[in-house]
Parts: C-alpha cells; sequence; structure tokens
DNA sequence: AACGAGTCCTGATCGC
DNA sequence: TGCGATCAGGACTCGT
C-alpha cells in the first residue's frame, strides 16, 4: 500500500521523464476513479498540456501543467503509476492511459479502485476540498517541531489513530504508524496525551528515520506496490513489526501482538513499547 | 466537536 | 481440486 516513501519514489523515478513531456492525448480514461471535473472535460483539458515538474503532498501526486492545472493521482491501497512503452501489453484494472510525446505511456492502475484521479487549478481543488488539508510532511525541514498543535498533544485518541490522520502528519499510513511507533518505543494504545514533549519528540524524529530509510530502500513491496517503473522496492524485508504478528521482536525476542486500534491491524512489542 | 463504525473494492489466502 | 469465507485498508460518510 503506498504511503509517503512509496509515492516519493515513484515521483522521483518519474520526474524526470515527464518533465516538458507533451501530454498527447488520453488514450482511455475510466470515469470510476475520477473524482473531478467530468471525463470530457479531463480529457479537453489535458490533451496538449506539457507537464511541469511532478510533486508530492501527502500520499497526493501532483503534476502541474501548462495549462495551470494541477493533474492529481492518489494511488489508493493498490494503484500504480507507471511510465510504459505504448507497446506494452496494458494490464488488467488499467484506469487511465495518457500517450505522451516521447511515445510513452503514463498508465495508472488500480485493481481496488481506492485510488483518485483528479484534474483543476490547485486552488479551486484546495477550495472545493477535493485536496483535503494536510499536515506537516515528515520529509520536510519544518517537522522538527512536530506536532506542535496543543488539540492533537492533549487528545484523548491513541496516538496510532492520531498518526494516520493526514491532517496531523501528511503521508502516514499503517505499516510505517507502527515501524515508527516500535522505533520510538511508544505503545500504539496509549493516549495522545499521555505522551510526553520528549516522547513527542522521539516520535516525530522516529517517523522521518523510518520514512527516510524506507524511501533509501525504493519503498515497501507489499500487496501491488511497484515503482515508476513497475519494479518491487525491497523496504518489506527491512520492517520491524508490520505484518510480523506472533513473530519474535527483533529487540528482545517475544512475540510481537496484534491489536485493532482505529479499525486498523496494529502490531507491537508488549515489552519494548510502553 | 470529536471520534468510532460502516463503506467501497479485488486479490490473496485459508479451511473444509 | 475447488470453492466459499475471510482479510487487507485510505479516506470518505454517517451516526453517536
Amino acid at each position: 500500500m503506498p504511503e509517503l516513501p512509496e509515492v516519493e519514489t515513484i515521483v522521483r523515478d518519474l520526474r524526470p521523464h515527464l518533465r516538458e513531456r507533451r501530454l498527447e492525448a488520453v488514450i482511455s480514461l475510466n470515469p470510476v476513479v475520477l473524482r473531478f471535473p467530468s471525463a470530457d472535460s479531463f480529457r479537453g483539458a489535458a490533451a496538449g498540456a506539457v507537464f511541469g515538474i511532478l510533486a508530492r503532498r501527502g500520499k497526493f501526486i501532483h503534476a502541474p501543467l501548462s495549462t495551470g492545472d494541477h493533474l492529481v493521482i492518489h494511488l489508493g491501497m493498490t494503484g500504480t503509476l507507471t511510465l510504459e512503452d505504448g507497446s506494452e501489453p496494458v494490464r488488467p484494472h488499467t484506469h487511465l492511459r495518457l500517450q505522451l510525446d516521447s511515445g510513452q505511456e503514463l498508465r495508472y492502475r488500480d485493481p481496488r479502485r481506492f485510488g483518485r484521479v483528479i484534474l483543476g487549478p490547485l486552488a479551486q481543488l484546495t477550495r472545493s476540498r477535493l485536496l483535503p488539508p494536510m499536515g506537516p510532511d515528515p520529509l520536510d525541514r519544518a517537522f522538527a517541531g512536530w506536532p506542535g498543535n496543543g488539540r492533537v498533544t492533549s487528545s484523548a485518541r491513541a496516538v496510532k489513530a492520531v498518526l494516520l490522520d493526514q491532517e496531523v502528519v501528511a503521508g502516514c499510513g499503517n505499516i510505517y504508524a507502527d515501524e515508527a511507533l516500535y522505533l520510538a518505543r511508544l505503545r500504539p494504545t496509549r493516549t495522545a496525551a499521555s505522551l510526553s514533549a520528549s516522547q513527542w519528540a522521539r516520535l516525530g524524529s522516529a517517523l522521518t528515520v523510518v520514512m527516510k530509510e524506507a524511501i533509501r530502500r525504493r519503498g515497501t513491496s507489499f500487496s501491488d506496490y511497484r515503482d515508476g517503473f513497475g519494479a518491487r522496492g525491497e523496504a518489506y524485508e527491512s520492517l520491524m513489526v508490520y505484518g510480523r504478528a506472533g513473530l519474535p521482536c527483533v529487540r528482545c525476542g517475544r512475540p510481537l501482538a496484534a491489536q485493532r486500534i482505529a479499525g486498523r491491524t496494529t502490531v507491537y512489542c508488549r515489552w519494548c513499547q510502553r
């Protein structure tokens, strides 16, 4: 499932190949993944546009276009965005195919269809909440003071639930929430209000560390994740807790516990995380 | 207001 | 071997 490191990897992969490329035509578009505008408007607005510099905002991929619009893609759980030769066979569940002037195609595929495609001026998309408000990004310099918000730090919510809230921290999902809590030695069930300032600081740096390490490994290959060229990442081998319920904690050797928090499977060490 | 629960969706995996 | 049940979860909607 693509979280910040996977999306960042894809963006870095695709950025140099898309920059200055002209979008010749929309070869195909499945309206079910399109949130805005209508399919007809999308085709009209996209054709002929030239790609600017690809960027990431949380888990969203932003492609600024010469028309002033942003082509925005969220990969949901199973989405992939890849640059392929036009002669490559089109895989099932490919919902968007964009013909580029390089002869290649930008293909968006998403079997589970939790992802979405949006096109429009950035200000309008933000105003209409098609792009939801986003908290600080663990890769940003300004993240040092995180969370720096009294409403967050005084909350009665479980800290695991807080990490999954995109308004609190942009780009964190279930995998890296568990990994960061493990690295910071904090129990996911702890309420936000129970964390001391130094524990928040520990958690903040843990988020940055696990994200950067996963990017170094080109993302976690779990489920359907592929990088911008369709290859797997290798961060899965380095996960300490996610997907390892019942297996020994790499720190103390005791079996890891699993519990549902905020509707998500959460894995942690009862001994090491307090 | 804030939080939990239900919802969408398909593929992998499991048990019989 | 085959098939139905179960599980995975990001972000939205709805109800408490």
